[in-house]
DNA sequence: GTTTGACTAACGAACGTTCGTTCGTCTAAA
DNA sequence: TTTAGACGAACGAACGTTCGTTAGTCAAAC
């Protein structure tokens, strides 16, 4: 027997693996050993699935931020956003690729709504770098805008490649990753 | 009247834009303000076009490696093959687009070939590190396999953000991006 | 201690729509 | 006169969704 939250973390895994256009509800169902129609029993629509799976991929990364110390100097918040970065999308990457990848299959206002969240993350970084700048943490000449786009463009690259059992633990990554992007 | 180079050109910008899975062929007759049927009149099938649109990524990819010198000392490589990647990320956005997110929606033959493209574009950019690494113009420490992936992470994600009216020109990006990876 | 009624999870059939594709026909250019 | 390109109708399959129904569970009411 299934739950409701069966059904959304297998919708989180399809969506992550097969697109969200890719994934028929015949599908979904499959996978839990469902017909199509018992899957309604559980959840509205096929679109509220995957507004439920990005919604959790966007507090993932919300909490993350809240998690982060607020009196460390700019450096280490940085380095607090970017170890915090890596834990969710290794350990959620469902619900990570589903809202990195699938937002756009979204109806407008939702999508909106997403993007509004991305840069606020995005902002964080930005902060954090320019803090830095300012308290003499990091390099006078970090350019926060730019650093914080490469810094994210990299870390959302990571479930494509990176593996728990290679060569680097996730703090070295963490190290690697910041020595990249502000020395 | 349409030409086949017409079809295959709209039919890059769709799949680039609502990806493979998202773009109908009823969706790619309007574009070209045709019917479904008069498609057929110029491709095989909807899978022939993906194939092709991903083909040409590939070969753009593939003629940017070449046409870096072979003479120049390992960082000069990779700078050609930074810069030569931008021009093309930014020169093909669809064709790219398309290479890089819907080979997925290749059979599986044809994903696989793209899947070993894909290594051996990421092969050249760890062989011009080694070099460098080698012959002195890069850190000794250096870590090729690393750096590649940063590099890669960071230049395919450029198209998401990348204007050519924006603050940046593409030679001050191409210097950006070198010396976050190598310094 | 039994009965009732609400609730959950699943079923199978069917809905209207859209999908990719095929076919035979028509038209305008070569 | 041949031919390439577009047309419109049609195909079977798959799509997301709705429907009425059933079996099982569990607490409250009798």
């Amino acid at each position: 027997m299934n739950t409701r939250e069966d059904v959304v973390a297998a919708a989180g895994r399809m969506f992550a693996r097969y697109g969200y256009q890719g994934t028929s509800m015949r599908d979904l169902g499959r996978e839990l050993g469902l017909l199509v129609s018992s899957l309604y029993s559980h959840i509205g629509s096929k679109q509220d699935l995957l507004l439920e799976v990005v919604a959790r991929g966007e507090e993932l990364f919300g909490a993350s931020v809240k998690r982060v110390p607020a009196g460390a100097n700019g450096r280490e918040r940085l380095r607090g956003l970017v170890a915090g970065h890596i834990d969710v999308v290794l350990d959620h990457r469902d619900e990570v690729r589903t809202f990195l990848n699938e937002a756009r299959s979204l109806d407008e206002n939702h999508r909106a709504r997403v993007v509004e969240a991305r840069n606020r993350y995005e902002e964080s970084f930005r902060e954090a770098i320019r803090a830095g700048v300012e308290d003499g943490s990091l390099r006078p000449e970090t350019d926060a805008a730019l650093t914080a786009i490469f810094l994210l463009s990299v870390l959302n690259a990571l479930d494509r490649w990176f593996s728990e059992s290679g060569r680097l633990s996730r703090r070295e990554l963490a190290d690697a990753v910041m020595s990249f992007a502000v020395r």
